[in-house]
DNA sequence: TAATGTGAACTCTTTCACAGCA
DNA sequence: TGCTGTGAAAGAGTTCACATTA
């Protein structure tokens, strides 16, 4: 998902997997908890519980950072998580831009995690002018003409894009020209950006839909009626032996039997 | 090579790949798109552009769903739209309940996408009894008093969590136990459910901190040099090595047998 | 003795490349 | 001819199981 870099072949000086740097956040997080109540070493068995992993894994992705452990007794917690806020580059500040102000840029502004961590609100950026001005969680709102000077008199290198779909790429385009390389995207649309800046998404509406299929799925294990799927919008001709084949497939059937149109939707 | 073993036999519907299911969203979205513009018929090749993938991959993904597409045309978008709604779950009402109405909370009540694709927000769960009664984006908010009653009657099977950290457990036990088999988690802390039962979350802070992660590489990749790391932790004796490598600013922890090259972080 | 660190096996995902069909 | 559908190869990620070491 994120944008790749030219793969490295062979030298692979620092070449922590991807799926290792995502799970670095979920174990910094225990840690720092541990941190807090002051425990000074955890087992690896103990450190996967609290983040939700299974131990080989945890072991396998520490490997790559290097050997911080001690056999038979476990890690100290405090070294490690200093470790992994430097690898994470946690221990420099990131100034960080949020455009979009409304119900959601809003929240985020005032999000506690935000904050912490490294990571600073140095603007929030709308293309309303009756916000421009006005404080969101103690930070006054810029309008976004302003956008290119403000990315470049903070040196941000990290958007957050919560405005709404139609003008993300916009925005997007705006924050890549002026320098941005690293953007969370909270619109549901796919950004396209050059190589060399990476793209994060979080969608709301992509989970909950991962979710119902696999809902869809358990109701679907019951034994009972398989419920013929009503009015299929005319297949192609051509796609009517596979129309077949997929009719083979249970329906879900937690209430009445559903015979929905296809759905049409907004953004 | 090959184990006796065979592959999934030709009749699917079941085991379509996770990473497969994550996609169709994407897919559906596009779609949905160019259903609006009426386009008949679109190549995997125009429609992977929309989604942001390469065609190959949709291809692969839309032959786990069955032989939807015609040769030498491409998909019908209608069609298309439809089976996958299907598939995912969609052409049926799916009521959602968000606990803990927050900023959060109430940004993700208003979201438009949620009431879109048959996601409807049965009910806003407070445990402010400041809160009850008052309408959050045209819904009013019920007491978390009430939350098992809720679950209850309005057949919810997804619960979305938006609630402070600290009693995300708690609420998440109260769901499930309710009933509840879907969890989408906001909250910055790790949920453990019983089997069954499918948590995805939405982690602000570990995106930012994967951003970070990639900034950094590619900061260290300009002359530019970063700071030597002020002051780490007292390192556990046996770590002494690992530190002085450390302190060294050099990053190679991995040691090899498979000899790697005495890591190279760019200067 | 207890727990790390890690080759090797295994599974999942992506990409390739082309046969097959409209 | 053009584009889908799919085996096969390549690549990533996970799990196993145990040698290693404090």
């Amino acid at each position: 998902m994120a944008t790749g870099r030219t793969h490295r072949p062979a030298t692979r000086s620092r070449g922590i997997p991807e799926a290792t740097v995502a799970r670095l956040p979920l174990y910094l997080r225990a840690l720092t908890a541990l941190s807090e109540r002051s425990v000074p070493t955890v087992s690896s068995e103990e450190l996967a519980a609290a983040a939700g992993v299974n131990s080989a894994k945890l072991r396998k992705d520490f490997s790559y950072l290097g050997s911080y452990g001690t056999r038979g007794v476990g890690y100290d917690v405090e070294y490690l998580v200093y470790q992994i806020s430097r690898e994470l580059g946690l221990t420099q500040d990131w100034p960080v831009v949020i455009v979009g102000i409304g119900n959601l840029g809003a929240a985020l502004a005032g999000y506690g995690g935000f904050a912490s961590r490294g990571f600073r609100v140095a603007a929030l950026i709308d293309a309303d002018p009756a916000m421009t001005g006005r404080p969101v969680a103690g930070i006054p709102v810029q309008h976004s003409d302003d956008l290119e000077k403000i990315i470049a008199e903070d040196g941000v290198s990290i958007g957050v894009i919560a405005t709404p779909a139609g003008v993300a790429q916009a925005v997007c385009d705006r924050l890549v020209a002026a320098g941005v390389t690293s953007i969370l995207n909270f619109a549901p649309t796919v950004l396209s950006v050059p190589d060399g800046v990476d793209v994060r998404k979080v969608d709301l509406s992509i989970e909950l839909q991962i979710l119902a299929f696999h809902e869809q799925r358990k109701a679907g294990e019951e034994p009972g009626e398989e419920t013929a799927p009503a009015a299929a919008p005319a297949a192609p001709p051509a796609a009517r032996t596979a129309t077949d084949r997929a009719r083979a497939g249970v329906e879900g059937g937690r209430k009445g039997p559903d015979g929905d149109a296809p759905a049409v939707m907004p953004a």
